[in-house]
DNA sequence: CGGCAAATTGACACATCTCAAAGCCTGTGG
DNA sequence: CCACAGGCTTTGAGATGTGTCAATTTGCCG
């Protein structure tokens, strides 16, 4: 097949969470799917749309964002290759926010109704992405979390933490650092924080060896002790083998 | 049948959303369940606790919480009757948070066996649980926008112009009063606020007649109102009627 | 009447935001 | 090769929102 195999990403990070047979995978690798490149700052899909796709990352990072009256935004998760973006779309039918590229994107468009043909022959495989949902509900449950009661610094040590986990999963972080190519605005924006707090409390973050972040690459010194300072307990990103 | 009917709440919110067919909800009272009255302050289910079954509420008030290092706690979610609280377990298997009775409770527990069970056999049911699964996601999605960009007062009202909206789902609410049994620091640990917070910003939004809190009981004078100053937009609740 | 939990209030500390300016890159055009 | 513009980061100063602590009041119940 010459066409490259959208889910690539996504089968590796849920195969860490239960076992895919052969055939969802091959059922997955037949799925019709259109590929489309968006660069940066591209809104993906509109809050408000009425959606028959969803779509997923295979490269760059995309965000759901709400927007409040004042013209500001909060964005509610940080989306990386591999995960199934807008999936609540599939049921929602009508998107509540609206999903952005945070950085220049490959993603891959599947239409609901061969999503839900493929559901019907393998109920498992309907189940897997069913517990991916749940996990990207789970992760904004931390996020919550965090700014329900953490300090901005444990706030932006979680995150971090939680990315590192994530890129892990699909291979993406080197000797404990990874690429984050943010600015500090979108930074703020993620973690409802003005942009001249982030940058206060990220160089506080590395004059206690916590966390460098510069030239869009991220390295934790220690993970461990980010871990412990930031409250950080992986639990809740399932990434662990479970028959589903 | 004797047994009280532990679907029946959930029956009617998600028939808002999608049509459930009569052999469907046939098999819901089917389903074997496990009933239980939980005192308020209960830990219905443990955190990091393995879970075989999820329970739906069908009296009272649960909410999720994660706890922090310092004995604070955070409630991620707020749950009403009709709601499947932890359906979330079906597919996570180890929990997250753990989940509270903030009220004397009425709650009804399904083995994830049977839960499987009748899945396979109606599909379409599947999706209305995992539906479900997404609306409460939407929820958690506004809480972070409330978290993260919403002034304490505007919080606190999209909280209970949300609550409103839910309850009147499964006719709890009467003249745009309905019931909310939950102390101020209750309130404060659901919202991520200080106790005396909620209590000053509670006193502000009487005095601008927007909400009246007393006695466990929530009035809205003017719903249009609140809903302009709370920017609340309920799409995110996904009440209106789609095939999924 | 006394006791207890919850609500309320005051005073002050601290975290975070806003506004504004300065510094630092990087790409571009002369 | 330099000058400059524009975006991003960094810093300062002061305003504001929110938290903490402690005391008082209220309402309920035994």
């Amino acid at each position: 097949m010459s066409s490259p195999f959208a889910f690539e990403l996504f089968v590796r990070a849920m195969s860490l969470r239960d076992d895919m047979a052969e055939d969802e995978v091959a059922a997955l690798k037949s799925l019709p799917v259109r590929f489309e490149k968006m660069p940066k700052g591209v809104e993906i899909i509109a809050d408000h749309a009425r959606a028959d796709h969803s779509c997923i990352i295979t490269k760059g990072l995309a965000a759901r964002a709400v927007y409040t009256a004042d013209g500001e935004r909060q964005l509610t998760a940080l989306h990386i290759p591999g995960d199934f973006v807008d999936l609540h779309a599939f049921l929602l039918k009508i998107m509540d926010h609206s999903v952005v590229a945070m950085s220049d994107c490959d993603v891959a468009f599947v239409s609901h109704r061969s999503l839900l043909e493929i559901f019907t022959r393998y109920p498992h495989l309907g189940r897997i992405f069913w517990l991916s949902t749940v996990v990207d509900a789970a992760i904004q449950r931390a996020w919550t979390t965090s700014l329900g009661r953490r300090t901005a610094a444990q706030s932006i040590g979680h995150l971090v933490c939680e990315l590192h986990a994530r890129l892990s999963a699909i291979g993406a972080v080197v000797g404990n650092s990874f690429p984050l190519p943010l600015t500090q605005q979108e930074l703020a924006d993620l973690l409802g924080m003005s942009i001249v707090h982030v940058n206060r409390k990220l160089k506080e973050l590395r004059a206690d060896r916590l966390v460098r972040m510069e030239d869009g690459q991220v390295h934790i010194p220690n993970v461990a002790q980010l871990r412990e300072f930031s409250e950080f307990d992986p639990i809740y990103l399932n990434f662990f083998k479970e028959p589903r």
